[in-house]
DNA sequence: AGAACTGACTTTACACTGACAACTTGACAC
DNA sequence: GTGTCAAGTTGTCAGTGTAAAGTCAGTTCT
């Protein structure tokens, strides 16, 4: 019952493959977990299934994650470092605050494409312990950047900002977006609209956003 | 292998309990799938349990929804029409068009809160079948009414507005707190921060979505 | 009235699942 | 070597979703 929590280790990086000991199966398994959830969605999801994925016996998964909600917290962890990253390189030489909070939608939507897995189990507190410490820490993290650059944005124009409140609000937009946008697409179609695809969504609500933010002055 | 999608008939009224035929075991088994998602969330939903609680067979269900997707698509269908009569009920008296948008926002949340369960599902793709035309056909009608408001704010104020993607945003926004606002909760407990309820964070959201949606007058 | 039909369920059955306990395998320390 | 321990294995159990067949009650036809 070890507590592995999403460490990035690529240790014993050539595996023969043939040897009792995995090498890195933690890893194998959470991406054989992602690979499942982006394939079936998260509503048919099984360990069984991961566990045959990853070429090992049903009952491996356990020796590591202890249950399928140890499995799964850790890959929203994982999702959460993942996003952390991102977003502090997608800031990093970026001066102007304003700037840095349309790279960070940017960013949070980019990852949320490129981890689907990761995200549709990040804020499941059905599936996911939510007191885990780790979980706490790598959320805390990826929000402090939001925070801290919506924060700079107020700074910068003196605004009379709820700094909190309007970073919850980006948050949510992107988080929204994310859940939404195939909807939005499938409507669109029925519609016979244009697809509007996702680059265009997150410019075009941000650039909403920046400017509600920016609406009231001192 | 009957497509009952939410009749909100409530035939058969009083229903003696003994009888073999249930009255209107459809609806009471969307009632028992509510429940038992709002107590062990979507995560642990089980049929069988489902049918226990109705105090039917676990295969009576197959019956009236085929299979765990027919149900749950069936209180998809029942989530988007009550938020659509609670969308037309908050906005029917309102004649400004910006304190409809408010009055939307407000009802979508607290349907979300109210609904909890249907709300899960609504647009969990992996759970439910977007194909199902009733699905379909009541999710335009809840959409319709938002898009036809923020179209009547933007006419209202003559302003350079993309109506589709400020329309998306919002309801995005909404959607995402209503997805976040645990966790927003929990971290601001854990920040000593007083905790700020649901109707604090519409007002805040909806006030800055507004101004960002007023921004651009052409 | 009785017979045939149909919809609403129940019973039975099966393959699959998560979780647990008990056992085996390999690697390393001494 | 022996001991120890993490990393897996096999086996088992109750619970699950779904399919098929059986049973019951009400309606409709004659």
């Amino acid at each position: 019952m070890t507590s592995d929590t999403a460490t990035t280790n690529a240790a014993a990086a050539a595996a023969p493959a043939e040897r009792y000991h995995h090498g890195d199966l933690p890893n194998a398994l959470r991406g054989a977990a992602a690979e499942v959830i982006t394939e079936k969605g998260l509503g048919h999801f099984s360990l069984r299934e991961v566990a045959r994925r990853a070429g090992v016996s049903h009952a491996a998964p356990a020796h590591h994650f202890g249950d399928t909600t140890g499995l799964l917290t850790s890959l929203a962890v994982q999702g959460f470092d993942h996003l952390a990253q991102v977003l502090a390189d997608a800031t990093a030489g970026i001066d102007d605050p304003e700037d840095r909070l349309v790279a960070i939608g940017r960013g949070y939507v980019e990852t949320g494409m490129r981890y689907p897995a990761h995200c549709q189990v990040m804020f499941r507190a059905d599936v996911v312990d939510c007191d885990d410490p780790g979980y706490q820490e790598a959320g805390e993290r990826a929000y402090a950047v939001l925070v801290d650059t919506v924060r700079a944005v107020g700074a910068a124009e003196n605004l009379d900002l709820d700094v909190d409140m309007a970073a919850d609000l980006c948050w949510s937009a992107m988080q929204g977006l994310l859940e939404l946008y195939p909807n939005m697409v499938r409507r669109r179609e029925a519609s016979g609209l244009p697809p509007r695809d996702l680059e265009e969504s997150i410019t075009g609500f941000t650039r909403i956003l920046l400017d509600g933010i920016r609406a009231r002055r001192d």
